[in-house]
DNA sequence: TTCATTCATAACTATTTGGTTATGTAATTG
DNA sequence: CAATTACATAACCAAATAGTTATGAATGAA
């Protein structure tokens, strides 16, 4: 992932409203009216939302009929994961702890 | 840490100049000029960002005489970081693996 | 066929962001 | 003291952001 994804991803992570959705997304697929429902704002501005997500690549979208149904895309989400532990592994004692458990178990590079 | 904090965080990540920032003080605490030398921008820029990374709690601020000396502040990163982490486990296989270590361990909530 | 539902797009606005140049202040050096 | 260094602040600008209302297209239901 290069610089102008990783900024992407954390600008969408930047606004509640967007966490707010992918904190649903986290339950299961579902469509853009049940994920627009706690939110009092337009239907527009929640359809700017879910391009947002979409450009950063954290969802990714299908069609069914007239509904649109939004899933999680873990990979960019899991990048900007790594590059906060990156950095912060070297202060956060956790992170070492749990270092030393993937190096132990070769899963520092795990297939998914 | 409530929403807009986490906002600020996010915000402030999202952008190259200062994650370069962020990962240049991983490496230890250092003054204002040495941050910037990488980058082709204004001193009134750089100062612009610091404020940023400060306003969002990330770093820490201490005069030396005519130098301001920059440390990491690693709990609100630690924030954000737990956020990816809790919203992005169900789905990534490595975290399924870590919690089973941290769970296996009493790992979950360390004191540091 | 007609109406309702689910969504996108266009056009607009206010605010924020990331940069600039110009200037100022405090500390160090010569 | 005078010059330099290390920063901040003010004023400005262009572009991006997050919202709005109005409108339209496609699908599904009556």
């Amino acid at each position: 992932m290069n610089e102008k994804q990783l900024d992407l991803v954390f600008a969408a992570l930047s606004d509640a409203t967007r966490r707010g959705m992918l904190a649903r997304l986290a339950q299961g697929q579902t469509n853009i009216s049940t994920l627009a429902a706690p939110y009092k704002m337009s239907q527009p501005a929640i359809s700017k939302h879910m391009r947002v997500l979409e450009g950063a690549g954290l969802i990714k979208r299908t069609r069914k009929g007239r509904e649109h149904l939004i899933s999680i895309a873990p990979a960019p989400a899991r990048e900007a994961h790594d590059w906060i532990a990156y950095y912060t592994r070297h202060w956060i004692s956790r992170f070492d702890e749990v270092d030393a458990y993937l190096a132990k178990n070769n899963l520092k590079n795990p297939k998914n």
